[in-house]
DNA sequence: GCCAACGTTGGC
DNA sequence: GCCAACGTTGGC
């Protein structure tokens, strides 16, 4: 199974608000950049990913779990990106923020330190046990 | 509020 | 098809 990671700003969709949709979940839409979408056409439902508030916090907050597959996103009036669903599956104890990330010698090659503007993004299984490990998980 | 990184656009 | 100009994202 494969991780991910989701960046979102708390203003725009919070994990807050992800948590209050519960079982079914919310279309990740408005993705308008290839290579995320190339990582949003990889996921499998069950894949699990972790949420990252932007911004303002600028931490991993929570994870979620992919519930659909890719297919067109109807906010894209060329018809050409994709999105996913993805409900909430359960917070992290302790927030794991990005200063911990970049603290930490062995999470320099996580996309979110090298490619920070990408907003979803692969994450190996070593890091994503770490992370969960971090985060009281 | 600044600015680096990076994607997109458009002139040639 | 190159590349300069411009817009956006997001950390600081």
């Amino acid at each position: 199974m494969a991780h991910w990671l989701y960046k979102s700003e708390p203003d725009t969709w919070s994990w807050e608000q992800q948590v209050a949709n519960g079982e079914k979940g919310e279309p990740w839409n408005g993705v308008r950049n290839h290579s995320a979408k190339k990582n949003l056409l990889a996921m499998k439902v069950g894949d699990t990913g972790f949420f990252y508030h932007s911004n303002q916090g600028r931490e991993i907050v929570g994870i979620v779990e992919v519930i659909r597959e890719a297919r067109p996103d109807p906010s894209d009036p060329s018809g050409k990106f994709v999105m996913v669903d993805v409900k909430a599956v359960k917070p992290l104890k302790t927030p794991v923020t990005l200063a911990t990330i970049k603290a930490d010698p062995r999470l320099q090659e996580m996309a979110l330190v090298k490619y920070s503007r990408l907003s979803v993004q692969p994450v190996t299984d070593e890091e994503w046990n770490m992370i969960c490990a971090m985060g009281g998980l």
